[in-house]
DNA sequence: CTGCACATGCAATACGTTTGCAAGTGGCGA
DNA sequence: TCGCCACTTGCAAACGTATTGCATGTGCAG
């Protein structure tokens, strides 16, 4: 069994967990937001499997139903695209705020996995309330 | 002279401050989110104003031109709809990489000026470039 | 008072998202 | 292993929000 093998089958595994049928759009939906390294909108997700033969529709009913199920996380930074990222399992412990920038001129988006807000983010959570999300924008170093 | 005479003084010349036209419209739609207590999407604006005869379209165009120009603020609270709320002077502090916490219920935005996420945010301009905004996102005390 | 750049009204358009419906299929039970 | 049925899909149309073009109107500087 080689490595694609294995994923796939991890990838099917995880869509059945969850209660959904594991289908071809689904699967090449989760493979290639696994993939990726930071939320890909509709937009793209659907271009990148049109070549598959896959409705622009069904991408977006599979975008809601997997997030609906736990499988992908959906964020909104702010320019009116919803965005979409799977939901590793290394990540599950406490879903909690998981910062994101945006740079405000090529939207790209980049994951700021690590805990550097965490501390001070928990002194907000404690005066405004339950935090969520947390977005940085700016001028990405390309953009600059 | 009456309240409501300074008021509209007072709101005319923040537009021209600003360089922009006093036009009944845009005095219309500063003096209405002036008196919200919330951000409201540009549907309730547009519909609270068109009795006065102020079309839809030039409620977008001021909503926008009057955010550019630093007299609104526009937020997205999640559900992928625009509210505007007017900036009152009292908030107007540093325009540095200033944090705000928005509340994605009630959609109330709180100043977040004290310097609890420089540090860590000096970090990620390191990495990703230059950062021009923190939005904190979640539910407020009140509202949950 | 007057002119002109800026603003407006109206309507058409762009775009992202959702939905209806008939055909197709994953996967459980026999 | 096979067949059935609820869940999925593809296609296209419908929607709601956001944007734009253009001719007309008007705030306000000079």
């Amino acid at each position: 069994m080689t490595d694609n093998d294995e994923s796939l089958e991890l990838v099917k595994h995880a869509i059945r967990e969850v209660g959904l049928r594991a289908t071809p759009a689904r699967i090449a939906i989760l493979q290639m937001l696994l993939n990726s390294s930071s939320p890909q909108p509709h937009s793209v997700v659907a271009e990148r499997l049109a070549p598959l033969g896959i409705d622009s529709a069904t991408v977006f009913r599979n975008l809601n139903s997997m997030t609906l199920a736990g499988l992908l996380r959906r964020a909104e930074l702010g320019d009116h695209v919803w965005r979409f990222e799977a939901i590793r399992v290394s990540q599950h412990g406490h879903d909690s705020a998981h910062p994101h920038f945006l740079c405000v001129d090529c939207g790209e988006v980049t994951c700021l996995d690590d805990v550097q807000l965490t501390a001070s983010s928990q002194r907000v959570t404690e005066r405004v309330g339950e935090v969520t999300e947390i977005l940085v924008r700016g001028h990405c170093n390309q953009c600059r």
